[in-house]
DNA sequence: GTAATATACCTTTTATGTCGAGGTATAAAC
DNA sequence: GTTTATACCTCGACATAAAAGGTATATTAC
């Protein structure tokens, strides 16, 4: 991992529930979309995603369902995700975290 | 590593480098200045510090000079630690990769 | 005098998030 | 019939950071 990609750590799980707070979506088109919406800066992995989609099912964080794929084009079955309440309250726990941390972050690394 | 603390992950050797710009520190001073200015939210333990140091020091980006403990007070000799030019270029980057990332990350999960 | 506290250095082992590399399957395009 | 894009998945390797333990000095309190 390069240096800017180590600082991205952590912030995953937390992209991920904000996203699917916006409407329901499948591990494929969250990665696709979080690398186009940052512009390349953040580059969300297929081994990184499913892995994590999985772990936070189990922790009834987010809910899963089957779907068939687009009647025209390519690509599988999709397996879309939703948030669960408790998927909703880690979010907001989430932001009120990476709004603390990284206004910390700032005021040591940029002398905010 | 709690999930807030998870996020500051990758932070760490950022802001050694951005306080020994300001001057010259010793370990203990950077972990205790760290958790107070950061007032408790950022947590630097010695286990972290210690080895990271001298990680940077053999990549050349810190170079280190012993000095005695204060005359009065208790505590051993200290080990003053100090930017090289490549440390300062170092900065400069981790600076400019902080912010396009935690830009990104507050674009998506701030909705910034 | 000795126990506790604060300072100040250090190492080794463990946990875990992420990546890299690989694998399966569908359907369009050339 | 090969390539490309979609869409799912797993496993092993790596590196950061924490936890836990260890050494040593000097002041303060009992």
């Amino acid at each position: 991992m390069s240096l800017s990609k180590e600082l991205a750590r952590g912030t995953v799980m937390p992209i991920v529930l904000s996203l699917l707070a916006e409407r329901p979506m499948y591990g494929y088109e969250i990665v696709k979309t979080v690398n186009t919406r940052s512009n390349g800066v953040l580059e969300f992995k297929e081994g990184t995603l499913y892995p994590l989609l999985h772990k936070m099912q189990g922790q009834r964080l987010l809910k899963a369902k089957w779907q068939d794929g687009p009647a025209s084009g390519g690509g599988k079955a999709r397996k879309y995700y939703a948030l669960t309440p408790k998927g909703n309250r880690l979010l907001d726990a989430s932001r009120e975290q990476w709004e603390s941390m990284s206004g910390a972050v700032d005021a040591l690394l940029m002398g905010a």
